[in-house]
DNA sequence: TTGAATTTTCAAAATATTTTGAAAGGAATG
DNA sequence: CATTCCTTTCAAAATATTTTGAAAATTCAA
């Protein structure tokens, strides 16, 4: 396989995965470029190598700095913007980590507790609170181990659990 | 908070936050809907209780029992299947996380193998064979994560690698 | 200021996904 | 068997999401 033909297949594939995570093809597609780019990328390279419009490779690429996961360069005399994605990718994992415990976890478990409020009298609602009560178990599991992500700034805590479960 | 409206809250939120999972709205309601049902439920309850077409039913209910989220029950006397959900949340827990390894972690580690044999001559080359190595040992974490959670059929070691990180 | 270069916005178009419902398929009953 | 009851299938319709592209907004240099 050549240089160009894995490229393609990364970003290809790249963009298939996401799009089973709720991200779109064209947001992955433009991380995986910036992420195996050399250097820095004007908006026009981008909409060039991925045959997208101008509209779509702005918007997604205001998402993908909402999400921390590429920045903004101003080079001296140019006046086009240039991007470049965070290359360490334990960064990256941290990132996304944070971001979905925010938007997925959070909500869920205020929900939860908003649910386990409801009175016991039938054994209709008994089943529904042993239901939530486990939920909340599973929940706080999910929500440990995005926090272990967030929270590893060294690696050896992540070697030490690596090493037990393997 | 009455039982009905938590009932109702929780399907709803259920299937909403499904669709950011890559989940159809139908298939998480029906599962939540099961999952708080004391008894088994015929395809007409839930058709009626989720407003949904016999089709969308037959097929998600298909769904959810390929992912070993719900079982079939075949009541004697009764020509019409009853459907019940597995109640154990960690076992939901470990079946969801075990399809989701197959489905999107395997996948991408053959690709990531793959790429990883190009030849490493122009820096852009190079660059890429970093990026490659690193999302290997990002995927390799979440292998190892996703296995504990597999593994665990105690919750001995989860409790540990929690106490650890909490 | 003005105007050229560039980015952002957003309604409409394109595409993808989900849902429906009716027809076809199966299985139990008499 | 024929009939009834129930389930599955799948093309078409409905919905939801993504993408486009041109107009509006912004930025910078002169």
């Amino acid at each position: 396989m050549t240089f160009d033909e894995a490229k393609d297949k990364f970003i290809h594939t790249w963009g298939t995965l996401a799009s089973q995570w709720g991200i779109n093809r064209s947001m992955a597609q433009l991380h995986a470029l910036l992420l195996i780019a050399p250097e820095s990328l004007a908006t026009e390279d981008i909409m060039e190598q991925l045959q997208i419009s101008r509209g779509n490779a702005s918007m997604n690429l205001r998402d993908l700095m909402d999400w921390g996961l590429i920045y903004k360069q101003l080079k001296p005399g140019e006046r086009r913007e240039f991007f470049y994605a965070e290359k360490d990718i334990w960064k990256v994992a941290r990132q996304v980590a944070k971001e979905r415990r925010r938007r997925e976890i959070t909500p869920v478990v205020e929900v939860l507790n908003e649910l386990k409020a409801i009175p016991p009298d039938t054994p209709e609602a008994q089943e529904f609170l042993r239901v939530i009560a486990g939920l909340g178990n599973v929940v706080g599991f999910a929500d440990s181990t995005l926090n272990a992500v967030i929270k590893a700034e060294e690696n050896w805590l992540m070697g030490q659990f690596l090493k037990v479960f393997r």
